[in-house]
DNA sequence: GGCGCCGTCTTCT
DNA sequence: AGAAGACGGCGCC
C-alpha cells in the first residue's frame, strides 16, 4: 500500500459538500466526504490580525460546533474522518498526532519516536505540514524540542491561537 | 541567547 | 540522483 483512497474518486457516488464558518481572522472552509471531513483550510496568515479571534457565523452541524468547541477552549472530541490521501508514513504520523489529548503537546521527536522512527524527526516535521485536516488532525500541538513553535501550514499565528485556547503554554 | 553545521529520513523533481 | 524540508544536537562565539 502506498497511497490509499483518494478523495477525488468522483466516479463512485461520493457526495462531497463544504461547510464554512466565518471569523474575524477570515473564512474556514471545511470539506466534507460522505458526510465525514476530508479537508480544512484556514486562511494562511502571515502575522496575528489585529482584531480579537471570534467566530462570526458558524453553522448548526456536527462539525461547527467541534469548531467553536476548539475556539472556546472546551475540549470535545473530533467527528469522524474521511479516509485521508497519503504515505504510510504520513498515515503513521496523523495518526499519532491524533492521540494527542487537548492541552497537551508533543515534539517532533516524541513523534518520531511514537512511530518507531526516532530518527526520522525530519520527516515527520514534513509530515505534519501536509495533513489536510489540521484542528481535525491536532498538530498544532506538535512543538520544537527547543521549545519553540515549529511550523504550521497555514501560518504561526493559527498555532499560537490554538495553543493559546487550550492554554498549553 | 543566537548562529551555523551536520546527521538523518521522506518526498518531490 | 539531487534537493528540500514545520528537526535535533553540538560546538562556538
Amino acid at each position: 500500500m502506498k497511497k490509499s483512497n483518494p478523495l477525488r474518486n468522483s466516479e463512485f457516488h461520493v457526495q462531497s459538500s463544504a461547510v464554512q464558518i466565518s471569523t474575524t481572522w477570515g473564512i474556514i472552509e471545511i470539506e466534507l466526504v460522505d458526510g465525514k471531513v476530508g479537508g480544512c483550510r484556514l486562511p494562511f496568515l502571515l502575522k496575528r490580525p489585529d482584531a480579537p479571534f471570534a467566530i462570526v457565523k458558524d453553522g448548526n452541524d456536527l462539525v461547527s460546533s467541534f469548531i467553536a468547541a476548539v475556539f472556546s477552549g472546551s475540549n470535545s472530541t473530533p467527528p469522524t474522518l474521511a479516509e485521508l490521501e497519503g504515505t504510510d508514513f504520513q498515515q503513521q504520523v496523523w495518526r499519532a498526532i491524533a492521540e494527542i489529548p487537548p492541552g497537551e503537546t508533543k515534539t517532533y521527536g516524541e513523534l518520531a519516536q511514537a512511530i518507531g522512527r526516532p530518527n526520522a524527526v525530519r520527516a515527520v516535521g514534513s509530515a505534519c505540514g501536509k495533513n489536510p485536516v489540521p484542528l481535525f488532525i491536532p498538530c498544532h500541538r506538535v512543538v520544537g524540542s527547543n521549545g519553540g513553535l515549529g511550523g504550521f501550514s497555514c501560518g504561526l499565528p493559527w498555532k499560537e491561537l490554538l495553543l493559546t485556547f487550550e492554554n498549553a503554554r
